[in-house]
DNA sequence: TTGTAGGCGTTATCAA
DNA sequence: TTGATAACGCCTACAA
């Protein structure tokens, strides 16, 4: 048995086993060249001693820490819980584990990269905005970074995205095509990339079909948020207007909770509120958001499988891969 | 600048500012003896390098990684995200790294237990079942383990715990004295500690009070599974509850759901409905529910200085701190 | 197929 | 205060 404390080392089992300790090494390398006789016998004092390679040292010799970070600052956005998990699992599945850093606020992240640095991580999923010269040590150090829904302008990163514009304006076409006419919009942080790209695909899809004077009020995508932002358009406006287009879920969970119940007005009767990222939660039967899914699953797995390519093959260029969003006619817009 | 792909090692950096590597090692170390002028010279040239120690040898060296591992295997109970949002930060504020192990089967856990041995974390925290053997495991390799909402019968272990039966006797104690009569129950999976002691809680409590017959339906923490098993509720009884205890929020926000917009039956007029976590989805207007609201911050930094004491001290004997959660009066009951 | 020996990038020890 | 030198536990030529 084991002495607790001491931790069992690759000599431990050579010493046992009477074979030198590469040849235990050796043992544990899939697809190394060792006689069945010699396996089974490492093998067997392996396990009775309770032995497992030391990945930390694995690491240091290999230059594989098979670590990858992944950041993330906005959980009270439901869909990055949600990202995290298939995220997670694709990576897991795969051998790779997953170093988290979530980001109370913007300005932690320098800190925060360097310990990422300091970590060898193999690579980096971002869904956290990092700047130009942020992304920029990411090159010199030659980590691969992948974004998910973002990237940034005139720059070139890989990235998975969701085609936030198109998504709008289908919602925009379908509520238009439905005789809305008067629009609110309830958007993001002014900084969030993501936020100005829905935020200003739906109004360039409104301007197109002739609506102005479109109202917009800033959220910070959390469900209190889209209570306050939808107050906040009320009083600008002279009546609610037929149609609230939110910039997530969450808010738009909360813009209808607040028209509904803090003025009474009724959804999708009286006014109707569209989301987008397809949470679970939107789909619960008192909100049957219509929003934009994102095909999350599929998402996840195409930033993982972008990540492990140029951590195997460093030399891959930027690439990124856009993804539309499905329309989801929930039950909170009127649609005909 | 630096060469893309080589990484700066303390030798680079040693050799550069004519110093010695072990001299550049102390000047990252807080606390060693080096003179201002050292200092200044090996930061100084440190910085144009972009060095930084490479963390992974030096936890192989001082047999510590700074890493910690956290379990969790039930994500669509939405408690586990804000769980894990909370304590990656306690811990990131002490300079500690989360490696995440999300679970999609319990049948994983062992193997992910060899990775977790494997990565030399300095210790875990579970908010998932293990076995007594696998808590065994953990003692033979002197790697600190807490729990988090959960403990194995007749043997010791550490954790950070709810008071569930307390917090279902509160509900139960509200409801009853509200003058609700026939009670129903929905409970998580079978194997749930927590769930048995939540079920039981309040099974016990209701018995005390006279209260006869009361089904318990099984469901597995998600919304659907509350949503189904209120239907499967109703079979079985000749007329509807005057309440229903789920055994956490969103079970009983799928209840909610269920009976408003499939029975019609409103809420809480004609049915109470009580759940258990304080979740931040639970207090939306919609739902308000009435439940047992665990102080998660509070919980999550016992269960960070907890498990970090015993990192530093691993002779601590295994301790369980139990927190009284607070009962939320929503309006998801009829409470007089 | 197996063993020997060197090195990965730190920290720790001990002289100087 | 500083600098050699030996670990830490593993992988990997290279030699046997």
């Amino acid at each position: 048995m084991t002495e607790s404390g001491k931790r069992v080392t690759s000599y431990d089992v050579a010493r046992v086993a009477g074979v030198s300790q590469s040849a235990v090494s050796r043992c544990f390398k899939p697809g190394a060249s060792v006689s069945k006789k010699m396996r089974d016998k490492v093998m067997t004092v392996a396990r009775e001693l309770g032995f497992q390679p030391n990945a930390i040292a694995r690491s240091l010799i290999t230059r594989r820490s098979n670590m990858v970070a992944v950041i993330i600052n906005n959980f009270t956005n439901l869909y990055y819980p949600e990202l995290l998990v298939q995220l997670s699992r694709g990576f897991d599945r795969r051998g790779v584990h997953v170093l988290l850093f979530t980001l109370e606020q913007e300005s932690d992240v320098d800190k925060m990269l360097d310990q990422v640095w300091q970590y060898q991580v193999d690579g980096v999923i971002s869904a956290a905005r990092l700047s130009r010269e942020q992304v920029t040590f990411f090159e010199e150090r030659g980590v691969p970074l992948v974004f998910y829904n973002r990237a940034l302008q005139d720059f070139p990163v890989s990235a998975i995205c969701c085609n936030q514009e198109e998504g709008e304006r289908l919602l925009v076409n379908r509520l238009h095509t439905a005789g809305h006419r008067s629009f609110g919009v309830i958007g993001g942080p002014t900084d969030s990339v993501v936020s100005y790209q829905r935020t200003h695909g739906a109004l360039d899809r409104l301007r197109e079909l002739g609506v102005k004077n479109v109202p917009v009020v800033e959220g910070d995508y959390s469900y209190d948020s889209g209570r306050a932002a939808f107050r906040e358009l009320l009083q600008g406006m002279k009546k609610a207007p037929d149609a609230v287009i939110c910039a997530n879920d969450v808010m738009a969970i909360g813009c209808m909770d607040a028209a509904r119940h803090e003025f009474a007005i009724s959804v999708p009767e009286a006014l109707s509120v569209v989301g987008f990222d397809g949470t679970a939660t939107g789909a619960w039967s008192s909100y049957r958001l219509t929003t934009i899914d994102q095909p999350l699953e599929i998402m996840a797995e195409a930033a993982v499988n972008m990540l492990l390519e140029r951590v195997e093959n460093p030399e891959l260029p930027p690439e990124q891969r856009t993804f539309s969003g499905v329309l989801l006619e929930g039950e909170s817009a009127r649609l005909d």
